[in-house]
DNA sequence: TAAATTCTGAGGTACGTAAATCGAAAATTG
DNA sequence: CAATTTTCGATTTACGTACCTCAGAATTTA
């Protein structure tokens, strides 16, 4: 059976409210008096438990999720995720509020970050912009014993919190090796398709894979990217455009959102089958073109499991339990026509 | 504020004892009064607390373990993450028993099974393998209401629980198609190596491989399996003979366990740094000989992952709470140099 | 209608911890 | 040494649920 704090009083020789002192650092006990307490806490192999903790500190774990607004499909992935766990957040005493805030508006999210009230709100998750105004928002918060996480993009200035997401270089690394060895020894012109390039995602996957093409396959060369803007329509035309343009590319790397414009131009002749393309983000649309063979390859990274993570961790943080890191670190997932999940 | 059976109870204008019966199907309540609680409860959105109820009923999840003994590295793996969640288990009232049984002992794990006291252990993972005994044995804990779940190897015979784990033949045709792309247009054979053809696993992964291989490779050939035993001096004299008596070959694949030798066997002639060698299973070694360029692609399950889902969907199956399968569900990951964790 | 049986209510204790009060004891200060 | 402050003990209530008892009400059976 497990010890109890009142194993711990009788064992330390003192009574359970010196206990209880104690163990929610509460201020009045002498120090011999603490390490006798922790003696016995730590003879015993005393763990508090936290569902009983809980259910007699009435604690819900408030936490506010904080993502940007616009039609950027990752953002939309992450947001109907959270959805998906608000619905059983009632189950774990969890209390999660999301807010939206324009995209690309470091002001913005600041004062998303200013109106969070550090008394009731005991963890934030946020996929941060850099500025320094975002940075002291944050900086607010952990004075104020508000637990963070940076979610998907991480705030490099910050480390005084958890990262939950991937390394984007590298996604961009992995995208450009299967590239390199789908297309084999055949020179050739690579097409890059981004979003915009404000993402700092799209940035880092780019920086990602022309490091790799430069260094490893010669006979490739990356063409300027082309920019899509997150529109089904305008990635269309100019991926079109691009590919009737230039007649030598043998390859396509579309680094953000806009997978249905990129199919519809790529659908549109039968020669453009025979490109080795290689896309982010499993959605219904990239799994299609996956069977189809129109995409040869999808990076992704799971938005459930980010939000899981964001959630676990904070509540982790607040517990003062620890993360398990082999559970909390997000893959780079790849995913051919054979292994679709 | 949630609900609680306080006001379900009012709400239902019954008293406390009456909802309790209720919620604990326990008899002594006559059907209309059962509508009128279970009315109040929908109306209300009560849901029961399960931490509070786990409190009082003092529950702890008794689960049980059951793996295959021998060298097999995978099993090992499993085994090392049990033992992780096994120091974390206090803190959610589990309690997990591991039980190796000799591997390919359908009579042994049928008697490791029988051995379960359906009294005390309320869930059990095994990792199962097909016989009548062992079948009947999975169905006696069925019918004593004890939760089961197969562990990466799926017993097809057995549909009462759930599966935790990967689809092989999937996993075999997802090398199959890296080793294709990758190899290109030339043509060559093809080693195949396998611990032991007596694994189900490995069996699954060569039927994959091969499909896809005679499929849509025809410049490829699959040349007969070498079997390794699980064992790195027979696996790496096994695949060196292979390799000098075959010069054509241009891609290797490792099915199973065995990477220290095949490594080895790598390591021998310069020459073999052009194979495409694909390999399952990311441990220390593999991953260094990805990075090292001697393999191109390893194939990965999670054993963190499946252990823990293991132990999550158990714990649901005894709460009787939804599963998420968006978080339960394995992957079949791929790892290049460029993504590993 | 009486007797037997089935339902239901009221109330209690328990689980392990948090948090509070209040008086007593001990330590520190002047 | 007295006055003050700090430290500690004993006890209580509460969280939401489980489970128990016992008496009384409602229903069914004889």
């Amino acid at each position: 059976m497990r010890p109890t704090v009142h194993d711990v009083a009788e064992a330390a020789g003192v009574s359970l409210a010196t206990v209880d002192r104690v163990l929610n650092r509460r201020a009045g006990v002498r120090s011999t008096t603490v390490a006798k307490v922790e003696a016995a806490i730590s003879r015993l192999g005393y763990v508090r438990d936290i569902s009983a903790a809980n259910l007699a500190k009435q604690r819900i774990y408030r936490l506010v999720f904080i993502i940007p607004d616009g039609s950027n499909s990752f953002m939309r992935r992450l947001e109907n995720e959270l959805e998906q766990v608000k619905l059983r957040s009632a189950l774990n005493r969890t209390d999660i509020t999301v807010l939206k805030v324009p995209a690309f508006d470091g002001a913005a999210l600041a004062r998303a970050l200013e109106s969070i009230d550090s008394k009731t709100i005991s963890g934030v998750a946020v996929v941060a912009t850099e500025s320094p105004m975002v940075r002291e928002a944050l900086a607010r918060l952990h004075r104020e014993n508000v637990h963070v996480v940076t979610l998907v993009s991480d705030a490099p200035a910050f480390k005084r919190g958890d990262y939950v997401g991937v390394n984007n270089v590298a996604a961009g690394r992995t995208a450009a090796t299967l590239m390199g060895r789908f297309v084999g020894r055949r020179p050739g012109k690579l097409a890059l398709v981004a979003g915009s390039m404000l993402v700092r995602d799209h940035v880092e996957r780019r920086m990602g894979f022309e490091q790799v093409i430069t260094a490893e396959f010669p006979n490739l060369t990356c063409l300027p990217v082309v920019e899509g803007r997150d529109d089904a329509a305008t990635a269309r035309e100019a991926v079109a455009a691009c590919l009737s343009r230039e007649p030598e590319i043998v390859g396509l790397y579309n680094m953000g959102a806009g997978n249905r414009g990129l199919i519809d131009a790529l659908s549109a002749d039968r020669a453009y089958a025979e490109l080795t393309v290689i896309a982010h983000e499993l959605s219904d649309h990239s799994r299609r073109a996956l069977r189809d063979g129109l995409f040869d390859a999808v990076i992704n990274q799971d938005a459930g499991h980010e939000v899981r993570s964001a959630v676990r961790i904070l509540q982790a943080r607040i517990d003062g339990t620890a993360v398990i890191d082999g559970q909390e670190s997000i893959r780079i997932e790849i995913y051919l026509r054979d292994n679709l999940p």
